[in-house]
DNA sequence: AAAAAAC
């Protein structure tokens, strides 16, 4: 393997085959544009709003085709029933009728297998299905389809027009530039994409869609297609390249990889792209709900921020709009934010609920429903909440709307938990380049309880004295508490170590200064609990010190995944002690399987039998990381050799391990989207 | 046991 990682890596595909639980730790999915900022989307709107030639004030993209496609049929050109309606599909794109609206509550719900819809059709999307031709010519979607009639060209044209005088939007400015710069070249070359090939993938579930390698093979329509371009993504990631025709076929998903894998885009290129496409239902219009057609859904709020600056900039002139809600901000904003009408919702579980209860949103018209970090958002303190959110609202039931759940890690349990939200699911496992064995170097430390500020303090000055502080080398110490992140915090900036921190107990405010302050360098050591353990995406962490080890592997996973991001290298120093025993097996095997330097006394640990047992034993099975629970045979049915279907009614059975399918091409050194 | 997530 000519691999540019560390010589230590004797072996990288047989390494990755050894896994055994879902865990890639990896590196940065830097959207590569940190365009679309705020004048950007004003102009979007000042454009809109000045060549949108209809009745009413268009609030969303979808509204706006509802409206200009009915101007004709509908006496009043928007109807406004009082009371908010579910338009099943099958009974949509008709002309207004006198039928009573239909509560998605009563709605006849189809079976679990959905015959009757346009997912149906193969390689159809299940919103999409009839109407695609029509939305392609029609709607013009940029104009691929020639000068045909309809508003909405008018309205592309105009954009396309605008483009003339308008600053490319995903130009980089000046002051990203100097905050990029480091970067720069790194980015691109950091990573052998010739390694593709070794990349495991595994699929299960009934007739899998078969990965695509370009993006050129998918057909997202031009405007999306335009800001892959702007993003420049050349080539779509492994879990993009399978991620994309499954959910562009309608089928639920539950994808086991790694953050930074490009998994934003590989959830949000197909709901974008289907929410453009899709049947233009009228949506109910209640004075002050509204009726996302999308909800993603993250465990917290600076990860929704995340995933909303994401998906805004994929989002960009295809007209969908992505709000965001969270708590701990003012609400008011949110709302009307939300007023000015919501394609796609990003949301934590709480602020939302209590939108829900309010009822200034309704999920009625939900079409998509994605959970990132979707182990996190089942495990106990989420799980009521979700199943609130998810089975006890107004969200059509699984079958009906598409189900999209992401982690890096997946445990059994959760997955089995997972199940309820889906239909006749699609299992998708992808290891990838750079997981934690590559990229990251893992050490243990034995340090007893008292001593971990002055061992912590030894790092820091030698870090000091390497040059690796500062601005490009940030340090993020994680720890247990609130209370030990706040007193480590002040101990840190005593001794000289500019520092901040985040946890729940702060404001929302101070939350994000810190994550500024943090990613500026202005404070280059941030002191976390496990709200910055997942998902987030900050460039430059040269060092994960977990202080306090996490009680559950995963979360030590999702932690050093932090660093080692955009194709570098990261460090990673674990404080172990007597009181993280029940980590010591789980976190052996780990650092064995990633070919890291295992200290002798963390083997004996290890090899005790009193410790490392319990729920951080790791269950053999799983090649990749992820392994769907339904091949296990104590989750299912019965049956023998591990190959039973957990079906949970749904017909059909049986597995496709499509794992031969990363030999499905991917060119010899292509470029990628990687980063 | 702690963390996260609404007011």
């Amino acid at each position: 393997m000519q691999l540019g990682f560390p010589p230590t890596t004797p072996d990288l595909h047989s390494n990755i085959q050894r896994r055994s639980k879902s865990r890639f730790v990896g590196f940065v999915f830097l959207g590569g544009l940190e365009g679309a900022k705020a004048s950007d989307l004003k102009s979007e709107i000042s454009i809109f709003l000045i060549l949108g030639d209809f009745s009413i004030m268009p609030t969303s993209w979808a509204d706006s085709v509802a409206n200009s496609a009915e101007s004709g049929a509908s006496n009043s050109g928007v109807s406004r029933p009082t009371r908010s309606s579910y338009v099943p599909p099958h009974l949509r794109n008709r002309p207004p009728s006198s039928d009573p609206p239909v509560a998605a509550s009563s709605a006849p719900a189809p079976d679990n297998n959905r015959p009757g819809y346009g997912g149906a059709a193969p390689g159809g999307s299940r919103w999409g299905g009839p109407i695609r031709e029509l939305g392609r010519s029609g709607f013009g979607g940029g104009g691929r389809g020639g000068g045909g009639g309809g508003g909405w060209n008018n309205r592309t044209g105009g954009w396309d027009r605008g483009r003339e005088w308008e600053a490319n939007p995903f130009e980089k400015d000046e002051k990203d530039e100097i905050e990029e710069q480091a970067l720069g070249e790194q980015e691109n070359t950091g990573i052998n994409f010739d390694a593709y090939e070794d990349i495991p993938v595994e699929t299960s579930g009934d007739n899998v869609p078969p990965p695509v390698n370009t993006f050129a093979d998918i057909d997202l329509g031009d405007a999306l297609n335009k800001n892959i371009q702007r993003c420049k993504y050349v080539k779509p990631t492994p879990v993009q390249r399978h991620t994309i025709p499954i959910s562009l076929a309608g089928r639920d998903l539950m994808a086991c990889a790694q953050t930074g894998s490009g998994k934003t885009a590989a959830f949000c290129f197909p709901i974008i792209s289907g929410i453009m496409k899709g049947q233009v239902a009228q949506r109910p219009r209640g004075p002050r709900t509204v009726y996302p057609l999308a909800l993603i859904l993250s465990p917290t709020r600076e990860l929704s921020c995340q995933i909303h600056e994401e998906a805004r900039k994929f989002a960009y002139q295809t007209g969908v709009k992505v709000v965001v809600a969270y708590g701990g901000a003012p609400i008011n904003q949110q709302l009307r934010e939300l007023e000015r009408g919501v394609d796609i919702l990003v949301a934590t579980p709480g602020r939302l609920v209590d939108l829900l209860e309010r009822a200034r949103v309704s999920l009625q018209m939900v079409r998509y429903l994605a959970l990132d970090e979707a182990d996190r958002m089942l495990d106990m303190g989420f799980e009521p909440q979700i199943r609130r959110i998810v089975e006890q609202m107004d969200m059509p039931p699984r079958g009906v709307r598409q189900t999209m759940l992401f982690s890096a890690t997946f445990p059994k349990e959760i997955q089995r938990l997972a199940s309820d939200f889906l239909s006749n699911y699609i299992f998708l496992a992808v290891g990838r380049v750079g997981s934690s064995t590559d990229l990251i170097v893992q050490r243990v430390e034995y340090v007893n309880e008292s001593d971990k500020r002055s061992h912590l303090m030894d790092l820091l000055h030698a870090q000091r004295a390497n040059g690796t502080h500062g601005k490009q080398s940030l340090t993020l110490v994680f720890v247990e508490t609130k209370k030990g992140a706040d007193s480590l915090e002040h101990w840190l900036c005593l001794n000289g170590f500019p520092a901040t921190t985040i946890h729940g107990d702060r404001t929302q405010q101070e939350r994000e200064q810190a994550l500024r302050s943090f990613k500026s360098g202005i404070t280059p050591i941030l002191v976390a609990t496990d709200v910055a353990a997942r998902g987030l995406d900050i460039p430059h962490v040269a060092h994960v010190i977990n202080f306090d080890l996490p009680n559950d592997i995963d979360d030590y996973v999702h932690r050093i995944g932090r660093t080692g991001r955009a194709g570098k290298t990261g460090l990673a120093t674990a404080f172990f002690n007597e009181n993280n025993s029940s980590l010591a097996r789980s976190l052996a095997d780990l650092m064995g399987e990633a070919n890291q330097e295992v200290p002798a006394w963390l083997a004996r640990y290890a090899a005790r039998p009193s410790y490392g047992g319990g729920r951080n034993r790791r269950s053999g099975g799983g090649r990749f990381g992820g392994r769907d629970f339904r091949r296990d045979s104590t989750f299912g049915r019965g049956g023998s050799g591990g190959v039973d279907y957990y079906g949970r009614g749904n017909s059909g059975g049986g597995f496709t391990t499509s794992s031969g399918g990363y030999g499905g091409g991917y060119g010899p050194g292509v470029v990628s989207a990687w980063d």
